[in-house]
DNA sequence: TATTGTTATACTCTATAACTATA
DNA sequence: TATAGTTATAGAGTATAACAATA
């Protein structure tokens, strides 16, 4: 009986260390894919996270809120705001109550760039998962879904 | 029926943008998460990609092999090497037959830091994992080969 | 005093173009 | 002539530290 369980472990152990690998490689790679997409719009991949969390908000973002999003110090995003600024990809609004905070929002320039992206993005994804049962795509979004919040976690802990 | 058909469409389509997005931000988190990692060895992403590559092979990589494997021109290969030579990790040795190759190898220094690296690794992968079925990790290790595959070959192609 | 955001500085990564040495 | 690698250059991202404006 130990001996079974043992061998579960080192299994358990090689499969860790195999999608630990991939992993590793597919973080990179899915990067220099995104880049290479984003290339025929002079985008960066920093900057094109930045257009993202600002059209999932409501509002606009404050440039802390997109630092924290991005898990970076708001000097960084000062850089990277100032440059989607200067192409008219986005605009520093004032804040209503606040006179310190900014609201960064996208500019109907920003907005029809974000739209030809989407609309030329390479379907990847769906390719893969065409090939997936039902059950075998939800249970693929959910161990994603997993793996990220615990990143997540043990990211912003600290 | 074909209504049946068009919702499966639909569905396919939502799941697709669903883990598009996870993707997106597990790439993203992935990179931060490897870096928070990295900091206390005071390396970059880039030059760990590139110890592991090197790591991988059995004779040490060429200068051009070190940028086909990261997709980058071996212009920045250069400047990375040179940091991690400066550290005395790696070692540029010639190579027996051709003058104008080089084989970058990892000296002891490196090896150690890369076998510090490994023992101090977190076990986010394994902790994911020991929640799942041996099936569904096999599943998972397959499907992710398999997006890391199409990613590469669309990236290599041009 | 604490918070929001910017500026100044230094370093790494990245690509392009021009170059040297070798095959 | 073609290939392997470096150098020079320019630009983007990144963090740290110091700073101004506002709460």
């Amino acid at each position: 009986m130990e001996k079974i369980q043992e061998q579960v472990e080192v299994k358990l152990e090689q499969d860790a260390a195999a999608l630990e690998a991939l992993n590793l490689r597919l973080s990179w790679v899915g990067r220099r894919w995104l880049q290479h997409d984003l290339d025929a719009h002079h985008l960066t991949v920093p900057q094109y996270m930045t257009l993202r969390c600002i059209q999932d908000s409501t509002e606009g973002c404050s440039m802390s809120e997109l630092a924290e999003s991005s898990h970076q110090v708001s000097a960084t995003m000062t850089g990277i705001v100032d440059r989607l600024a200067d192409r008219g990809l986005v605009a520093r609004t004032p804040h209503p109550r606040d006179r310190r905070t900014l609201r960064v929002v996208l500019t109907p320039a920003g907005q029809q760039l974000m739209a030809e992206i989407h609309a030329a993005k390479r379907t990847l994804t769906r390719q893969v998962l065409s090939s997936l049962l039902v059950e075998e795509r939800q249970a693929m979004i959910q161990t994603t879904r997993r793996y990220l919040e615990m990143m997540e976690s043990i990211l912003c802990s600290p």
